[in-house]
DNA sequence: GCCTATTTGACCTTAACTGACCAATGAACA
DNA sequence: TGTTCATTGGTCAGTTAAGGTCAAATAGGC
């Protein structure tokens, strides 16, 4: 193993494929003891191996009883998503995010209301800012839109 | 479980749950030693967790024969979405919109899914604004989302 | 040697929990 | 009729227990 970070990413790989669900708990304090690494390093493994283009999704909560929680999708409803983020990577005119959501419905990705949730959120009206800084809010937030939806149910 | 607090939390889930008029009366201390732990621990989970954004209400008397006493406002949706939106009429820090989001999704007006693509777009991370002006973005775009749900169903 | 990825540690934010002290209520009693 | 006092619940500051962030130092690959 060439690295820590490749050791703590297949640790964890093999947590989740071993979990019920593809969903997983940690302690973050528990694994950097485990690996006697700075709890800061699980930080950097996840940001950098764990995120929506690979098909992951990580949630956390911090104080007593905290924990970080990683949820892995399955491979069928991956793809296109991540087709989607790929290209949502600078910023974005309304027009455009129209398109990826309009395609994401067509494919059946995301329900008619979901859909119309995104689109209330890319409408520069709600947005507030002027360009240029409202087209880079509308990307990140379209980005952030579909990294939640990389996890979700089969009952799309 | 992981923290007493969520311990506590459902337990009284539960009793409000079980009761005929979603209203119960419970006394601090004998809560308090069920759980072993300090009264004020009792406030803290009242607190923070029933709180008026996800419909709830609590009264209390002190003195000999005191009570504490929640109750839970359980009206049609189209109630629930007007105090939603009730609560959406001024900058909103992201607790705030979480609790109306997470009372949306007890009360079955939106989808775990669409819980979270909005609780994506409420992350202060997401926003990319500094304070004050990300707080008044982030009601801004809820009030946008939720109105899109208002006006997509039928029945409200 | 340069560039990128990795690793670390100091400092920050949030959530949970406790205990000391305060405030209200009502019943016993002078 | 006050007055006293046991019985509740309320408040708040402080402590503990997580996880987050960021920049500097280091290591590895080309």
């Amino acid at each position: 193993m060439a690295n820590m970070s490749d050791a703590i990413e297949l640790f964890l790989h093999r947590l989740i494929e071993a979990s019920e669900d593809n969903t997983i708990e940690i302690q973050r304090g528990e694994v950097a003891s485990r690996f006697s690494c700075a709890p800061s390093q699980i930080n950097y493994v996840l940001q950098t191996r764990f995120v929506p283009e690979r098909g992951y999704y990580v949630e956390s909560r911090r104080g007593g009883g905290g924990y970080i929680r990683i949820t892995k999708a399955s491979d069928s409803q991956t793809e296109l998503l991540r087709l989607a983020l790929a290209h949502c990577n600078q910023p974005m005119e309304q027009r455009q995010a129209g398109h990826v959501v309009t395609m994401l419905l067509k494919e059946g990705l995301i329900t008619e209301r979901e859909s119309r949730l995104i689109m209330a959120v890319m409408d520069r009206q709600a947005l507030l800012l002027e360009l240029p800084w409202r087209d880079e809010l509308r990307c990140h937030l379209l980005r952030a839109m579909l990294g939640t939806l990389i996890t979700g149910e089969e009952d799309v």
